[in-house]
RNA sequence: CGGGGCGUAGCGCAGUUUGGUAGCGCGCACGGUUCGGGUCCGUGAGGUCGGCAGUUCGAAUCUGCCCGCCCCGACCA
């Protein structure tokens, strides 16, 4: 490709709305541009850059077995309305009305419509297993969408569905997709953690995400940095307390006088105490009742877990006018002693042998308390993992990364197939419900989670697996030793199947530079009198910060000494980088 | 939805407090200059100041309503 005549706008300033690198970086270097909030265009390059990762997602469902179909984004409701997901999605669906007023909406998601296909083609135990996948635009108003096309409200998303005989089948199909995806993300050159996922929305029995690990992510994860362990922080279980051992001599409970001071660190400070040493003590709105719970004072509850301890489907904070009235005291000063409604503390806070918590009195602590002695409690483990805990598989101490979903894997089993009555029949005779798993991967997502993860203070850096194109040539001069140099390297890589960017534009050397920088192509090029006078051109990965490190090649092997490059940087992994 | 902020030329911003001529940098066009890491000089084009209504002799600036966008939170099969 002429840069002259690509599409390829450059910018020195990026738009002020750009927050995370990849944003900035696929804006300033012309892959997209901003159409509306969470919309985006994909100019030459982005697409070039979303097809590349397509083909990889299509070559591995394909060599696993699955089977491309392409279903409709514009939905009429009945499907949605047949599993009560039109009303469960809620404004997140993007509705409409046909000329006739019928209700329509764009597609969130497609196992409705993939299931009705399933009903309607799939008739006899001899139809299974079948795997079905989709590449195309999916849409949802998001409340917030973000990070450019990290969370956008119109995305390109491959999912599969499975369909299979029972769950033991399922489970097969499962593993399939499993390790389909290990080899996708390996390719594209993401550092990333499977976490086994809540699955508790979509009514499946299996599922795990595949965790990018970005700055700019959304989602926390507990991993090991010594072994394959990683959860996503909501469901990662926090290790039980060492016992210890009491002191046999602990005094009773004593008033302290803590005026103004309601926080922990606040109260530790001006006690000289340690935050480990406190019963942290919250009060939860859990449907209607008033619940205290106790954590450890350097530790933080994790709601979803004291949901389910508390058998609700969620949990609030209280309003400060809850709390007075619960505790008889102003935020910051609750506590379990003399607490009269329902109390849960957790282990950690349990074991914690002489503690300072709320006296339920405003302006006043209580220090040498225990739990047992000085109040009961029912112990239910509530508090989040945090980092150095140790991991529950090898005893390392775990990090806690921030993530973004690139792709989660579920078996929902017969969650739709039996509300849509999509059945088969048996070697038996008998009608069964069909078993169904289902298979994300944000395509569109992935574009910026990989620029994500590379990047410099330059711009870009491509794993050349995906790279829009492999090879930057840089023009510099207009000698016609120069242009027939460049002609010549442009048609021999072409003809290896290796197509370069060739910027023949009429502008200065550090321009060219900085834009061949800010694309971020794998390899570069430079073409100049001062090389050719040599017989050599110049080879620059563009992870080599430094241009003198360039490696000086004879003009007649440098299509040879490319391909070997290239095939190097597209080995297994060769591209993974670090959090 | 709660809290905060923004909307002025393609992009980044000043001007709004205290009403009166709409400005700067980058980019763009033209001329010259320069030519291995975003040259330098000059000339020029380009703006319904988010929209509507109001106050006023006069509104980017004051008032009201509306729209859009960003950030934090809530939310996120």
């Amino acid at each position: 490709m002429r840069y002259h005549r690509a599409l390829l706008p450059t910018l020195k300033e990026a738009p002020s709305d750009a927050t995370s690198a990849s944003h900035v970086l696929l804006t300033r270097a012309g892959y997209v541009r901003r159409v509306g909030a969470g919309i985006y265009s994909f100019l030459p390059l982005g697409l070039r850059t979303l097809r590349n990762i397509e083909r990889i997602v299509r070559e591995e469902m394909d060599r696993a077995g699955a089977q491309e179909v392409l279903l409709p984004a514009l939905l009429p409701s009945e499907y949605f309305k047949e599993t009560g997901r039109w009303d469960l999605f809620g404004d997140t669906l993007l509705r409409l009305k046909d000329r006739k007023g019928g209700d329509y909406h764009l597609g969130p998601t497609h196992e409705e419509i993939i299931t009705d296909l399933a009903r309607r083609e799939i008739r006899s135990y001899r139809d299974l297993p079948k795997n079905l996948y989709q590449v195309q635009a999916k849409f949802r108003d998001e409340p917030r969408p973000r990070g450019g096309l990290l969370r956008g409200r119109e995305f390109i998303m491959k999912d599969a569905y499975s369909f299979d005989v029972d769950e033991t089948r399922a489970f097969e199909s499962y593993e399939a997709m499993r390790q389909a995806y290990v080899r996708i993300f390996d390719r594209m050159g993401l550092d990333y953690r499977l976490v086994s996922a809540d699955s508790g929305a979509m009514g499946g029995s299996k599922s795990a995400e595949f965790q990018v690990l970005v700055q700019s992510g959304e989602d926390f994860i507990a991993a090991c940095p010594s072994c394959e362990f990683a959860a996503n922080l909501e469901v990662a279980s926090p290790p039980a307390p060492a016992p210890g051992s009491p002191a046999a001599d602990l005094p009773a409970p004593e008033k302290v006088h803590t005026p103004g001071h309601g926080s922990i660190e606040a109260v530790a400070g001006f006690l000289g105490a340690s935050p480990r040493q406190f019963l942290k003590s919250l009060v939860y709105l859990a449907g209607k009742e008033l619940v205290l719970v106790i954590v450890r004072g350097d530790h933080d509850v994790n709601e979803l877990k004291l949901a389910r301890a508390l058998g609700v489907d969620e949990v609030f904070l209280a309003s400060a006018a809850d709390v007075v009235q619960a505790t008889g005291a102003q935020v910051g000063f609750a506590g379990p002693v003399g607490f009269s409604g329902r109390v849960v503390i957790d282990p950690d806070a349990a074991a914690v042998d002489d503690g300072i918590t709320g006296a339920n009195e405003t302006d006043y602590h209580l220090r040498h308390v225990r739990f047992g002695r000085d109040f009961q409690a029912e112990v239910q483990p509530v508090r989040m993992v945090m980092a150095g805990d140790p991991c529950p598989s090898c005893g390392a101490a775990l990090a806690i990364y921030r993530g973004i979903e690139g792709g989660h894997i579920f078996v929902l089993g017969t969650h739709y197939t039996a509300q849509m009555n999509a059945m088969y029949l048996d070697e038996q005779g008998n009608e069964r419900p069909i078993v169904m798993g289902c298979y994300g991967i944000g395509i569109s997502r992935l574009v910026a989670a990989i620029v994500e993860q590379h990047n410099d203070d330059n711009g870009i850096r491509w794993p050349a697996a995906v790279a829009p194109y492999p090879v930057h040539i840089v023009q510099l001069g207009t000698s016609q030793e120069v242009v027939d140099a460049v002609a010549r390297l442009e048609q021999e890589l072409t003809a290896a199947g290796l197509e370069p960017l060739v910027d023949d534009r009429d502008e200065r050397p550090g321009v060219k530079f900085k834009d061949a920088d800010l694309i971020g192509l794998p390899l570069r090029i430079t073409v100049g009198e001062r090389g050719l006078k040599d017989g050599n051109v110049e080879l620059k990965p563009r992870t080599e910060p430094n241009p003198k490190n360039a490696q000086a090649v004879p003009l007649a092997d440098a299509t040879r000494v490319v391909v070997a490059e290239l095939r190097a940087l597209t080995g297994p992994r060769a591209n993974a980088g670090s959090p």
